[in-house]
DNA sequence: AATGAATGAGGGTTCATTCAT
DNA sequence: TATGAATGAACCCTCATTCAT
């Protein structure tokens, strides 16, 4: 994060400037001599430092994704249970995006609109990012926390595209209301319905009282204890 | 959906080019010369019909998001229980984008991407559809089918979320897979986390005692107390 | 003046539309869309009467100038002396000017600029009025009212210069004052300038005494005199 | 003149053909790939070192205004008399419009014209130089060279609108004859007109009486009255 | 005779990008 | 290495004009 060579900090000042106005102005919209000028150099030298503008526009959120992935695969050894894991990711992704807005709208208005951007070095990180959460559904499948019948990539874009829709949504026409405050009812939700048998709080009382077997009304969470 | 003036024909000739290559380049990219061209009609005849290139992409949307919506809310009547009314629309949306792939594509891609969109008539369309969506959730909790406490701003922005990212997934990344067979699962899960008995940390107890019926008790967590 | 057909009533509405947005917005920035509207006529039947826009342009002035000319005409008979036909021209003039600015517009700024104009009947007709005038200059040079050496082409180039000057600026500036009270020091100024003998008031006067020969100190004027 | 550095010599050239190709084609009809090529630059190096088609059309007078008010203001110290002055002035504007004809037409044709031009910086220069002839009439005026109830507004009026009349005419219809020529006629008339002595009825008196020089008396018509 | 509808032709302007210094 | 300067390549949009009805 401490930048050495002077040229290192120059690069850094035109990718934080081309942050700042992509996210601002649009990809399309944004000009490179606006950039240049925000970061105080001058066009040709944002050409020294970057192919074209697309390029530019792939390299900012290489840094910036790579340290928030690198964060929350810290954190996971010290997580037990795939729930605690899962819980953990999303905060993760709302806390990067909550704390870096223009990050957040570049991601999702104009990275994840450009088919080029699939090429990218800087995608494989988001797709890292993606795999992690998937993986830690899929654990949580197979060490049973999770039902067995569960979709991970199904799962795994209701919290993504969730979390997107509600980023978008709010940029676009500033919803007010904070996003944090939704991460604990979203993944609950989600968790209630992929709990194997006690789902999120559902807990379903079986008693047997003096060998009468009394059977639930209806559930299906239910049965599983039984097999228990 | 045929009208006979052939002045209407020509602008639907238009708009219908207009959807294909807007969806192809991006709006953006693409240039009123190609869109006329497709059309079968020259530059300024475009312009006789839409003021601005802008204004021919908001025009897109109107017709195909009005008849979807048309088309729920003609059902909707029909319908018994909030469960049934949800299916169908998130079916319904599903089915409009299968159905209109380029039309999925512009909505998600260069639409909700943009500012302007949003003063426009047909965004209104889109967000009616919307509420749609939040007003059948809302009726299934204050008819008890929900729990009370479900938030349906989020539910809604789960499903939306949920659709777009698949979507959007599928366009960029050519990710295969049939979204019919997801409509079912995503709901069900949704329906599992926010159905009114077996909601998070709330428990129904459901008593068989003698061959009694006993009805589940609103509950507030106890519960939760008695596991622990 | 009065309009027999409905052609004809048809025809004078689209001249004074035109008169009045030419006037307004200049020729290059009128539209034939912008003055059919202010006729109440589609675009098409613009074309119907005027083979182009630059032809309706040139037509606007005919029936104006005509008007003013034959008004001229019709009352120099009944005046004596080139003093009083210059007076009254001049007065007619500006009469003319001040009683259709929108026509004084068009001719100084739209049409004395236009080369084409030149080639047009309603220019014979501009060229015409300014005839009058100088056949007028020339019948004072001739009746000996005003100097021999009176050049007739200056002294109308000075009338009219100066009329266009004033209402050019007049309407570009919107420097206030009457042009009505500055005609008679226009027309006295140049009249002082012109007069035969008493010239604009420049006498010499030659002596001599005893026989010598006293030579002016300067002037031409004088010899003139001598030679008379 | 002669800009030392490539970059003012490259906007002299545009400067240049812009002047030639106005005043060739009028404004609205030259086009800036014209210019561009008849400069031997290219389209976009026009808009380097212009914002717009209007603001090079503004700019073109500059230089030449300032350099001709320049001159005739480094001249003024030296002459004596209103005379004099005014009849300088005159010889400047008609010697300027002579040497740039082009000048000339485009001052008089196509930025006379323009109300935005009202607005410039280089009409500001036009603006100045029209007051230095009205401060010298005014001058003339206080110092009893020219009566007192001399009109400076419609002085300047007719000194200004002759001339421009003189040049408009033999622009657009080719009217042979030197301007040169008839800058002494014309301000011979109008001093003649505006003279205190001389004013119509005004007798300036010159004796030459034995060798003696006798200097004209200041007067106030008697002489008239002697001839009479 | 009047016009709704269509369009050919064109022009100003913008910018990403290059390259000599 | 940094940049001042130059430009090629486009594109949106306007409008005078035409013509079938």
């Amino acid at each position: 994060m401490a930048r050495s060579s002077p040229k290192e900090q120059r690069r850094e000042r035109i990718i934080e400037s081309a942050l700042k106005i992509f996210a601002e102005k649009g990809f399309q919209d944004a000009t490179i001599s606006e950039i240049s000028k925000a970061a105080g150099v001058s066009d040709a030298t944002v050409y020294e430092y970057f192919k074209t503008k697309e390029d530019l526009l792939f390299v900012i959120p290489e840094e910036i994704t790579e340290r928030s992935i690198r964060e929350i695969r810290g954190v996971m050894p010290f997580l037990r249970g795939a729930e605690s894991k899962l819980r953990t990711i999303v905060q993760g992704y709302v806390t990067t995006y909550e704390n870096n807005p223009e990050y957040a709208n570049l991601i999702m208005l104009q990275l994840k609109t450009n088919r080029n951007f699939l090429k990218t070095p800087a995608f494989e990180v988001v797709r890292e990012a993606a795999q992690v959460l998937l993986s830690c559904i899929q654990e949580g499948i197979d060490e049973g926390a999770f039902r067995k019948d569960t979709d991970p990539y199904l799962v795994r874009a209701m919290i993504l595209g969730t979390i997107e829709h509600l980023f978008t949504r709010r940029h676009l026409q500033g919803t007010p209301g904070s996003f944090m405050d939704r991460v604990d009812p979203l993944v609950d939700l989600i968790l209630d319905g992929i709990r194997a048998r006690k789902k999120s709080g559902d807990v379903s009382l079986h008693l047997h009282i003096a060998g009468q077997d009394i059977l639930p009304v209806e559930d299906t969470g239910i049965t599983e204890e039984k097999k228990t």
